[in-house]
DNA sequence: GTGGCTGCAAAGCTTTTGCATGTTC
DNA sequence: GAACATGCAAAAGCTTTGCAGCCAC
């Protein structure tokens, strides 16, 4: 219990105890660099750019490329194990924690926070019928100013 | 009456014929460019990129440049003239319609559409108090299959 | 042993920038 | 005429690709 951090979402070590098998679930090998990978995200909530995950890990693995981290990143979005963030510029943005949740951009200095709304009606409702678009996910990405840019003045010109 | 095609916003003359107005509000000259780019922009509702309004104009403006367009695309949304819809991949995509709507992409070949949710809850009430986050705004993105794909059997291997 | 993975380098796209020239007001 | 826009070319990011060698299974 002691690792759990808010009892928000499954504890760290028991998600990189279950990765291995993930892994060989989804047909991945379990490397090093995977597993670097994923202990990285899966441990930060500030939602890196392959090019962060790429200093926060090589330390450990002198070797390391960052095209590797961008090949190990899109393999594990499509496995369902990271999320990649819509982000509206610049580079990609990763998330380990997959279960439903939003976002919140700050457009002062562009920090992503996790989002969990109380209570949300399923917008996708009546979607399909009216447009003949099947729906299968929706994002919804809030834009504003985070508490320490709003503390710090910044944005409001 | 007759050039409006939904009567869903105002209609592309009228918003043509305010652009220079606009323009001058907003301290940007009125240039043959900025009309070719918003004109084509006012005029489909295909979320074009940056490259396909180039493209799309260029015929009237031989001598017009790629960077032009940026530039102009880039000016006219931090005027309030166009929306940039934020893309997960790629070239960023421009949206004439400001006024308060989402949208849906399909995940088999891309195309972007408008969404007009009937009756939409505010989600960003509640959020601020409990975060810190002040919300400005927000973007729902729903993903899915689009008519034409559904129909064509695509997506779904 | 074999198929998949990594590292490296190079290329591909999208977007931005600097500056001389041209245009709007 | 002054300030601002444009066009061009070059550069800067971010991301992908091809391939030889290496590693997990």
């Amino acid at each position: 219990m002691q690792s759990e951090t808010h009892g928000e979402f499954p504890a760290l070590k028991e998600r990189l105890a279950h990765f291995p098998v993930r892994c060989r679930s989804a047909g991945l090998k379990v490397t090093q660099q995977r597993l670097a990978v994923y202990s990285m995200l899966a441990g930060t909530v500030s939602h890196p750019t392959p090019e962060e995950v790429f200093e926060a890990i090589r330390g450990g693995l002198p070797l390391l490329s960052l095209a590797t981290v961008y090949k190990i990143l899109d393999q594990f979005q499509r496995a369902g194990f990271v999320r990649k963030v819509s982000t509206e510029g610049q580079a990609a943005r990763y998330d380990a924690k997959v279960e439903p949740h939003h976002h919140m951009v700050c457009t002062a200095c562009g920090a992503i926070q996790d989002i969990q709304l109380p209570s949300e009606p399923d917008l996708a409702q009546g979607l399909s019928a009216e447009s003949g678009f099947q729906v299968a996910r929706y994002d919804v990405i809030f834009h504003g100013l985070c508490g320490a840019c709003r503390k710090a003045g910044r944005g409001q010109p």
